[in-house]
DNA sequence: CACAAAGTGGGGAAAAGTGGGGAAAATGAC
DNA sequence: GTCATTTTCCCCACTTTTCCCCACTTTGTG
């Protein structure tokens, strides 16, 4: 499980050192790739196996299928570590994500995200009433799967 | 089940000692999250997998479960104790609840909540006036569930 | 009162994060 | 094919943060 946010710095390299606590949980093979809302995602193995699984199970049309795999594919790279637990985002990767010299790390239960200073700042800064709001919303709807 | 309210010291590294009693119940695995109206929340394994699985089963639209995937997820850590029984909050969650020097750990049944000092007095000092208001509420509620 | 358990505080070793130099490899030009 | 340029990657050095350990105080208990 990966949880919480983590801001780092990107060198002109294009380097990205990632929290200890992620790098633990990510075997060799995990692999990188552009996401929803215009983050990156980093897969461990298995979890990008289970991604492909359910996209096949998505009763896409042939044709959509296969621009599907190209996009997902051929955007996508392995997660390679250097000895200082840092990865290289690719030139394709960092504009696509508009990252320069600072990105948010996120853990997001089995998967983790990469976010831009400024996009991060806007998604992610949650204040208080939205929590408060958020578990107001849960706790109705046990209360009504309870009855 | 989680009972009580202690007022302990945070120390100039953010370490909190959470009651011996608590911590007897917290097996390795629990999660600190924001909370509702501004505290921190400990939510003992099996409860954070609960918590999960209330929202999975919600009917959100993939943007809305996403964001709400983020929110949580980044916004949580492992609770991780020291030798002495502490956790170390972090920046990001003192700065939520606003807690500088001084907590108060709270027992809440199935969690256990964290404020700072100037909110929970506002909140937490409950009068008899209210606590009689709140039964009154409750047992009329009851009796007309019961009808 | 003596003892044990719980909470508090701080020093210092170890780990994590950051930045840059330079060799090896890849790319491209002539 | 050869040379020059760029890119990649390995290594080293430095700073900051984390966390482990020890010690003291306070609280509770027999």
């Amino acid at each position: 499980m990966f949880l919480g946010t983590y801001r780092h710095s990107v060198d002109t390299k294009g380097r990205l050192a990632i929290p200890a606590r992620f790098r633990e949980q990510l075997p060799s093979g995990s692999v990188i790739a552009k996401g929803a809302e215009g983050c990156l995602q980093i897969y461990p193995r298995e979890e990008w196996g289970r991604e492909q699984d359910s996209q096949r199970l998505s009763s896409l049309s042939p044709a959509e299928e296969r621009r599907l795999a190209r996009m997902m594919f051929g955007a996508a790279r392995e997660c390679e570590f250097d000895a200082q637990g840092r990865i290289v985002l690719s030139a394709d990767h960092r504009s696509y994500a508009g990252i320069t010299s600072v990105a948010w790390i996120v853990g997001v239960n089995n998967l983790i995200e990469i976010w831009n200073d400024e996009d991060w700042r806007r998604i992610g800064d949650a204040t208080a009433e939205e929590y408060t709001r958020i578990q107001d919303q849960v706790a109705e709807r046990r209360r009504a799967r309870e009855h």
